[in-house]
DNA sequence: CTGTTAGCGCATTCAA
DNA sequence: TTGAATGCGCTAACAG
């Protein structure tokens, strides 16, 4: 194996030569037409009789025919395979949201090529190889670099940012409201009388991040409290470290109420909680960004901000089959996508 | 559009012109040998010598080249892309099965083409036909019906059918030990004094469900029990109607513990034991087959059957590879893949 | 080991 | 409206 570079990627195996598919050949002389009118016929608008284009089509069933992608890709410079770029598969945030994708792109007759970049700047880029040497239309991505949608980009790739963006991008980006969402949960547990709410986060350099300590800190200011930036515990972006980092603030400060900045540092935070046998949420609130299943199923179920995930999937996907079908002006376009408060059992008036 | 057929399969758009891209013929040119050398040196392994081959290279990053898989994949009727059939990427089950696929694929240089068909035949059947023109090697299915698999052989692409098999299906098959696991679980119960144990339960005809109740009989039968039939308790494939079926099944009999048969079923069960605020595992006792991450969050955490779901996804992806490469004899395989007995605190000693 | 030739299956010119 | 010719970019034969 080569070290590393372009050369280094994998190769079709000599696999045994597969059963020869019929082509356009074989059902121009089924149906009694020439190859070019049964492709005018199976797939071009206009430009064939009704009479021929039925009985091409019949034609095409009988004998079985399907299109070779890779032919009509070949010669018409076009892809129907889109490419998904995310971090982890195995979060329901981001299945989620490959979910409203997929749904999305197959219903207009697109197919979804995913890659799980693990959040690892060199597989995302990787990654971006890949998809340009499959010629795809678009790429989705949860950037984790921002050298990943420039590279596509400078290929003629379009490219739309997830749930977050990378410095200024240039491309089109579909985003959660972070701020607003955030600064509802906050004054949420502040309405019922906290005033010292530690906020567990991981990263503040993506939107997402960003956007969360913002509405935190606006909640704050809006409602006269200064933030006390020791409570802001910054943490490792797993379950583990979110639950070293909750005992931590624990020890250290006397919080009433813990907000997580999306749903896996929850789980570390809510671990540490049952751990130490506080009652939720008598003793202290604990409120979550991200909105996932499981959170309804704990005792107290858990106050969370909805992101509509799969919705923005969706949203992903039309934007971006608008900007391949050059519907859209060449402004970048941003979509924001609503985020909801939910009200559970795990917040409440704040202990005196 | 039209009502339906492969005419009615949608078709690349007239999308602007993509940026004119290298060609090996740029490569050619730019290291001085032949279109031929060129593809020999970056890909095929020996028919070249260690200077061109570098030469080649060298060339070929200098000008931004990248394959373009499409002519690859017409000229050498091969391909790299994987089709992945799954029923729900937003069950954790299918989520990690999906990851544990593309982690092994992306490993091997494969890409992963992911199609969620609701498990619906008929989105199930389109898939397929979307999968055979874009002539992929394999598929991995998680079959709702035996036509999938069929259609697919047929056209001589590879097929692996991942978690559950049909009839007799004449597939490559990776498998749970669904029998073991379910007997391990009941056991387990009927050691802690259990003999009214209830069966949650939404198919049997799969060999998911038929095996998972298998184990539930032969569990009875090994401890000269029997299996009292009005406890098996079938119900739909949803958390709600789980739910409903749960209280009716507790309304009628007096189980004094319950297995759901999946992590869907689990979350109605659970949804309806605290809503009678029955005491866990006091009153009843409450088991899973098929371990997700909220099971170990909920107070207290629920004893399961960890399916090993991501390795099953690996498992898959080997297997197929090694099937497309020719590495296997023509004999249909069957990998079985172990399930374990996690025991938490919702299952204990039987009240009196 | 390398270059030349040919053609994978299709969609798109251009003529008819 | 249809057919004939062309070539997308690449790799498999073959010859050298």
């Amino acid at each position: 194996m080569s070290p590393r570079g372009q050369a280094a990627r994998a190769v079709p195996q000599p696999t045994q030569p597969p059963v020869r598919r019929p082509t356009v050949q074989d059902v121009a002389r089924e149906a009694g037409v020439s190859p070019s009118t049964v492709s005018r016929a199976l797939h071009t608008r206009g430009y064939a009789s009704p009479a021929v284009r039925a009985r091409v089509r019949a034609a095409a069933e009988r004998i079985g025919y399907v299109t070779d992608h890779n032919a009509r890709n070949l010669r018409s410079r076009t892809s129907t395979s889109i490419g998904v770029l995310i971090s982890d598969l195995r979060n329901p945030f981001y299945a989620d949201l490959a979910a409203g994708i997929e749904q999305e792109l197959r219903s207009a007759g697109y197919q979804m090529v995913l890659v799980n970049d693990n959040g690892d700047p060199a597989e995302e880029l990787q990654a971006a190889e890949t998809l340009l040497a499959m010629r795809v239309p678009g790429v989705i991505v949860t950037p984790v670099t921002a050298k990943c949608p420039q590279v596509l980009q400078d290929n003629g790739v379009h490219v739309v940012c997830a749930d977050r963006e990378l410095s200024r991008s240039k491309s089109d980006v579909v985003l959660g409201d972070n701020e607003t969402g955030a600064r509802e949960l906050t004054e949420h547990l502040i309405a019922l009388g906290h005033t010292r709410i530690g906020l567990l986060i991981d990263e503040t350099k993506w939107s997402t991040g960003a956007g969360r300590l913002a509405g935190f800190r606006a909640a704050h200011v809006d409602n006269d409290l200064t933030v006390d930036e020791d409570l802001i515990a910054y943490t490792s972006f797993d379950a583990d470290a979110a639950r070293l980092t909750t005992r931590k603030l624990l020890n250290d400060h006397d919080v009433t109420a813990i907000i997580s900045a999306n749903n896996v540092l929850a789980q570390g935070a809510l671990a540490e909680l049952k751990d130490r046998r506080l009652k939720i949420p008598r003793q202290i609130s604990l409120a979550a960004y991200d909105d996932v299943p499981w959170m309804s199923l704990v005792q107290p179920a858990l106050t969370t901000v909805d992101q509509s995930t799969v919705e923005m999937g969706r949203s992903c996907a039309r934007l971006l089959l608008a900007r391949i079908r050059g519907e859209l002006t060449p402004k970048r376009r941003q979509v924001k996508v609503p985020a909801r408060l939910i009200v559970r059992g795990s917040t409440g008036p704040a202990p005196r």
